[in-house]
DNA sequence: AAGTGGTCTAGACCACCTT
DNA sequence: AGGTGGTCTAGACCACTTG
């Protein structure tokens, strides 16, 4: 027999997990409240409420004060995605990391771009184009805009020294970021660029990030063909 | 003056939030113990904790025990993203769904798919092939290979009324799921299929799940040109 | 209006990890 | 071996949201 010394919120959110994937509480349906959950498991509310936090994150569950606890209806697959440095992402592949600046320009934001960032009017930006290269070989390749009000200080930067990507990272933080995955195919410069053939199948990042509610940078990342995005664990 | 009634953890969160922002704990910095943060700020070690919790989740920071709170050296940028049911998501879209099965074949898996549940031996496998349609085109193409020790139920699913996605989803709950994301050039089948020409950039998502260390299914979701997969907020 | 989840406090003990 | 984060309890009050 096992000696149950305490309740852990692990142990409070395998219990609920496990009823929830036997179908115990259906798809859709109420769980009992955090308190009567607490009285029959033997723990306090803190401890349930701990596990439920967990699930919630999880995309198992749905609480609502007053409204209860309920399983979603609508089961959905929640992943994880992280985004290193460019430059770290490759020299944890054990390769060489080089970056080469392709241009940048100053210019205001073009209509897509400007709509990116929510903007009713053009901003004056910096418009950046680098290639970050793995073991000598393009690895990726990005189009940035880099907004001038909230960023001056990005003129003063030596690309050749420090990627944008990079530069950025280390010294505007930000407080929202935006993602879009999808595919394009390799237009005739973009495959020159890449070393690949046109029509090649890219998968492509889009990142747009604030601090606040101001414009920081927008960036489309095409990645090489046979880049694979993980979901992490 | 605004009354400051009590700290939340949100405040707290903010806080130190604002001073990795501002490079005040520079990247790789060693924060201040809880305690000597609650004493500061005039709150709990609990609530400090809670805030703690929340930034190490957005990885701003890393947490060990003895080691204390660093900030991460690397920043990553981190994205969630939700994928939904395909029949839901078409609908949300305020599409009209349809499936179509294309093929189910019981057979024992090949290398790559007994590779992908990281499998010694082949294991007795349905082989599913199914078209998922929005306003009557295509919309994602399905190659999918379930487990039949795992879900040996799936055998008698009628799959013209539901799509063995729905079905696995409903019934079949995991506790583990893999994804990975990149982009193909459709072949002649695969253009037929969904309806495009033949070598056009197509997202796929490789979604493999376990129910403990039982393999469930694995799928290669070919989405139809223009898919978009956005993070969520 | 009231029920339910969300949070805070205060204090204690535990467990992991670095030193 | 000791320091730091992780967790649990017990109780109180708050705030959202639904009936």
């Amino acid at each position: 027999m096992t000696a149950a010394s305490r309740l852990s919120w692990i142990d409070v959110r395998d219990v609920i997990r496990a009823r929830i994937l036997a179908r115990e509480y259906g798809l859709g349906a109420k769980l009992p409240r955090d308190e009567d959950l607490a009285a029959e498991l033997g723990c306090t509310r803190t401890t349930v409420h701990r596990a439920m936090q967990d699930l919630a994150a999880a995309g198992l569950i749905d609480r609502k004060r007053k409204g209860g606890t309920h399983v979603l209806a609508d089961p959905i697959t929640r992943a994880t995605i992280d985004i290193p440095v460019t430059r770290s992402e490759v020299l944890a592949l054990g390769r060489a990391y080089a970056h080469r600046l392709i241009s940048a320009q100053r210019a205001p934001s073009p209509a897509p771009i400007t709509a990116r960032f929510g903007a009713a009017q053009p901003r004056d930006m910096l418009h950046i184009g680098a290639l970050h290269l793995a073991d000598a070989r393009p690895y990726m390749l990005e189009d940035r805009w880099v907004d001038l009000a909230t960023c001056p200080e990005i003129l003063a930067v030596d690309f050749a020294q420090i990627s944008a990507n990079e530069w950025l990272v280390r010294h505007k933080p930000y407080t929202r970021v935006e993602m879009r995955f999808f595919a394009i195919n390799a237009d005739a410069e973009t495959a020159t660029q890449l070393g690949c053939k046109a029509g090649e199948a890219l998968l492509t990042v889009e990142r747009t990030t604030w601090l606040g509610d101001a414009p920081i940078t927008t960036v489309q990342a095409i990645a090489a063909p046979g880049y694979v995005l993980a979901s992490k664990s």
